[in-house]
RNA sequence: GGAGGGAUAGCGAAGUGGUCAAACGCGGCAGACUGUAAAUCUGUUCCUUCGGGUUCCAUGGUUCAAAUCCAUGUCCCUCCA
């Protein structure tokens, strides 16, 4: 069984230095999981997102339903045997999905409904279903199946719709088995205090593993928004629980997160950037479509210890994303999440100093060199 | 030697008297991407001092008006000898 202790607090903020043992490993937040939504990290091979520190990936219930279908993955011995990957596998219940495919006609008290990509099918997914699907999946941690509205939608939508997700936690909660899996909750309520505090508390009553804080960065709400909705969550969850802000994966982002009290990120932004050409650096993203690094024989970072900045150029790597050659994506994705995780390295070890704010300010000076984040 | 067909922006390719600075695709140049319907999507791509200027193989012509019609030339392709 997993299990999670705070091992320091930072003096100045509320950030949290962590331990995760799991299977006789130690894993420490705040940490970040590369996601893989259908058990895979896009271009990745295990081995390949072992190299890069990740200690957890993320798989998706909703597209693994689909396909290959959770009987098969059962029938492989689970999602660990599956993929091969030892490694910690947090699932997500589809939730999201409720935001990116449903539409608000499709949501109602039983579940949801959507249409299924490949055949047309109409599929019902409800928080039973979710928690079924995860168990047949065989993940390391469930998430409850909660619905993620738009942070924009309106304070009375949010509202009802955070009563809904309560119920929907409680339902999924009464059928969870909790065999060798940890089950979290999540809470929403956008940017606001009042339904925050009551998504959370209320959260916390029916009792799970840990807490998520979805409905953030959903819907290009302003930073201001996002930090607070990380503010008023942490506020009201257990000290003794893990936090884990879903789909959080902008540098800045993290830390900030971090700073107000999460220990858990995960998003899809290093491979999805990887895909379309993109580099972090610590003097901020760039894009290795760009002209000026035809000729540009140095690594992405000099100071990365990552397998693409050992042995490849900008210039190699750029040719091939030109050349849509599949190994380019690869050498960014490793890059790219081999950043994070260091990111979360630094973070760490700046909690342990209590200098994390000091870190931020330096960070953002560098990474946006004077211009303004957005 | 004979008979046809063709030449349009960096490339491919529409357009066959005015609504054409010229569709579309590729390539080029940029931008977006936060619990992945995303190896996707968006913008831009003759020159410009943003008023305009110069284009559709070349030259001449017809017309109020030509990428589009006519004549000649150049080059390319196919078929027949």
């Amino acid at each position: 069984m997993l299990e999670f202790e705070v091992q320091k607090k930072e003096k100045k903020t509320n950030a949290r230095l962590g331990k995760i043992i799991w299977n006789g490993k130690e894993y420490f937040t705040p940490m970040f999981m590369p996601v893989g939504t259908q058990g895979t990290v896009k271009t990745l091979s295990p081995e390949e997102v072992k190299a890069t520190h990740a200690g957890i990936i993320l798989a998706n219930t909703y597209h693994l339903w689909l396909r290959p279908g959770e009987e098969i993955v059962k029938l492989a011995g689970g999602l660990h045997k599956f993929m091969n990957y030892d490694g910690l596998i947090l699932t997500d219940s589809g939730g999201f999905q409720v935001f990116s495919l449903a539409r608000p006609k499709d949501i109602s008290e039983e579940g949801v409904v959507f249409k299924n990509q490949y055949n047309g099918d109409k599929l019902l997914l409800t928080p039973e279903k979710s928690i079924q699907i995860q168990e047949d999946l065989g993940s390391d941690i469930v998430m409850s199946f909660d619905e993620c509205p738009p942070a924009s939608a309106s304070k009375e939508y949010l509202q009802k719709s955070v009563e809904r997700t309560l119920r929907w936690a409680r339902r999924g909660k009464d059928v969870f088995k909790g065999n060798n899996q940890l089950l979290f909750g999540i809470v929403q309520g956008g940017p606001y205090e009042d339904i925050r505090k009551f998504s959370a508390e209320e959260t916390v009553k029916i009792g799970f593993d840990g807490y998520s804080i979805g409905g953030v960065a959903n819907d290009h709400e302003s930073k201001e928004d996002m930090y607070k909705a990380f503010e008023y969550s942490c506020k009201y969850l257990p000290e003794d629980k893990l936090r884990y802000a879903m789909g959080i994966g902008e540098p800045i982002d993290i830390i900030e997160g971090v700073i107000r009290g999460v220990d858990i990120f995960d998003c899809v932004s290093p491979t999805r950037l990887a895909r379309h050409g993109h580099a972090l650096t610590l003097d901020g993203k760039i894009n290795l479509k760009n002209s000026k690094y035809k000729q540009d024989f140095s690594p992405i970072e000099d100071a990365c210890d990552c397998y693409a900045c050992k042995h490849y150029t900008k210039a190699y790597i750029k040719h091939l994303i030109n050349a849509e050659e599949t190994f380019g994506a690869r050498l960014l994705s490793i890059h790219n999440i081999r950043f994070l995780i260091r990111l979360t390295e630094s973070i760490r070890e700046s909690i342990k100093n209590d200098t994390l704010l000091e870190y931020r300010d330096a960070f953002k000076e560098r990474y946006y060199g004077g211009k303004n984040e957005s």
